[in-house]
This record gives C-alpha cells, structure tokens and sequence, in this order.
DNA sequence: GTTCCAATTGGAC
DNA sequence: GGTCCAATTGGAA
C-alpha cells in the first residue's frame, strides 16, 4: 500500500485514518522532518508517547527525528556538531528531555540501588536518538547506549550535588 | 631500509643486530608469528618486555602476536573463535596472562581502591592483544578495551569468590 | 562458573 | 560545570 487509494475509502473517518497513516508512513522515509507545534494539532495528530510534551511547547518549536516522531528543540537541535558523536549524542539527549527527566531515569529502569529515580527513558524516543546519531557520525549503536547511560549519571549527579551545595548556603542573609 | 645491506657491516656483531632488527621488522608485517621456546634462545632474542614467561615456559610451545613480541600460549591461540571479539578478547587474554596476574592487575592500574592490587596489565602486551583482535574481529579499539577492563574484574571478583568459600571448607575433614 | 550489560562512583581534564 | 574514562558492583543470561 504505497499510497491512498480512494475507492477504498467511503467515510470521512475512514479518509483522516488513511491520511494519518500515510503520513506516518512518509515521516518514517524522512531522517528528520520539521513540524511545528501548531500544524501537528490542526491536524489532530497526538504523539504516541507524549508524556514529556510540555518542555518543547513552553520552549519554541520541535522537530521530529526518527520514525517514532520523537520530538527535539529545533534550536538545541540546529547547534548540534555532529562531528563528535558522544558530545551529539549529549546534545541531542538535552534536546529531546529535559533535565529533570535524564537525572531521574537511566537507560533501562534498571538498578536503582541509591536514587529514587523511577523508570527508563522513553525506549521509543531512545531509538530515534540513537538512529539518528548513528546515521550522521557512523557509530555503532553499542557506543551511543553509553554515551547515553553516562548522560544520566552525569546529570543525576550534578543535580545531586546542586541540591547539597545550593539549598544551604541559601540561609546566611 | 628493506633489507640487510652487506656493504655496511664491518663486524660481527653488527651483522647480529641488523639480523635481530631485520627479524623485528618482518615479525612486525606478519600477522602472527610462530616461534617455537628453543629456536628463540638459541638466537638470542630476549623478550623486550619478559616478567610473566614463565607460564609459557611451563605449558607448552608458544606463538608470537604483534610487534611487540608478545607470547601466547599456543594451545590456547589457535582454539580461539574469532566470530566473537568479546569471547576471542577473553580468550586471548588468558592465552597470554595468566589468571593471577588477570586477578590483580587493571588495564590502567588506577583506581585500586577495595584490592591490594599493584599495577597495569604490560601496556606493550595489550597493545598486541588490542591490534589482533582489531584486526581479525575489525572492531574498534575502545570496546576492546571495554573486554579487558571487565575480564580484569570478573577474574578478580572469581578469584575473591573462590577465597572466600573454598579455603573455610577445607576444614570438615 | 563465565560472560555480558548497566549503574554507580572516583577522578582527571 | 560538563565530559570522559576506568574501576567496581549487581544482577541477568
């Protein structure tokens, strides 16, 4: 099914469902696609995984990377140097979540002997950022999963650090 | 310089260096190298790098990997499955060390922070370890690394394991 | 009993 | 303050 087929479609439900799933089919052929926060609601798409919607709403407009439509700041997304695929990688992890989620998460939900970290990262948007670092430096994916293990422990850690030094020292006015 | 100039040695002893360097630089082409315990006395080569030989000695002939003249085991070598850059990684690495050395030594010798272990895995011995498997597997050099580092620490952790259990145990008699 | 992977931690830059 | 690497540890396979 390459395409739209009118005569097999009757209703008007029927038409949306076929258009959405074209579309869907299209945006997995494109490596990243722009789409901007409005013309993805007119169209009443809603992201399959949208729970960590909220940052990229209040923080200008989104494109999407990879067949999941995972969505990225488009412009933390634009000043990424794709030269270096752990520094990308970083970025890009900055781009699609927000602080709070890379140091509360870790890559599979697994070992949580000290934080009170709850789950994993979205396994969806993870394989979006992985496909597509992958596709632009040429790196195996093993060295991206890293990358992205040591970005959440990097970040639970400084905001650790953050909460000990920060919230004290606010005291001596 | 590709060969050995007869024009330019004099004496004796020349004629033996610039056999010894001629052999160094053909060992260097080849991929591996045969080199039977007896043959290598007999003309005089010492191993550059020779503190853990004596496993060698007592087990068996052994073979020759990379530049740096490292030994290994030569039972051991040619039962390697290359189709697996982990497992050959292992496997090369106790056909070279032996298990205390493995047990006690890191690949950096960093960081000894719980065992009462002295320093690094000989870096020249690594080295040629690192560069055949890069070569038969064609895998990068930092997940090799990765295998070394944990086949240090699983053979620490089996070693410390069996201390604890088996040395109690002997006492039922 | 070993291998493999992920999380955590220390420490250097 | 973030990035990077190595060592360690837990646990699954």
């Amino acid at each position: 099914m390459p395409g739209i087929s009118r005569a097999t479609q009757t209703t008007a439900s029927d038409l949306l469902l076929a258009v959405q799933l074209r579309l869907e089919q299209l945006q997995k052929l494109l490596p990243e696609c722009k789409v901007p926060q409005a013309e993805a609601t007119v169209v009443g798409i809603e992201p399959k995984h949208g729970n960590s919607f909220l940052w990229h709403e209040a923080s200008g407009n989104s494109i999407v990377i990879g067949g999941n439509q995972t969505r990225a700041n488009q412009a933390l997304y634009e000043a990424i140097n794709w030269d270096c695929y752990s520094l990308a990688t970083r970025a890009l992890l900055d781009a699609v979540f927000d602080k709070e989620t890379l140091a509360s998460r870790t890559l599979t939900g697994r070992g949580r002997r000290r934080n009170g970290g709850s789950g994993q990262l979205d396994p969806l948007k993870v394989d979006d950022i992985i496909e597509t670092v992958k596709r632009k430096c040429q790196v195996s994916a093993i060295l991206i999963r890293k990358i992205i293990i040591n970005k959440c422990s990097d970040t639970a850690r400084s905001k650790r650090f953050k909460r000990a030094h920060n919230a004290p020292s606010r005291r001596h006015n």
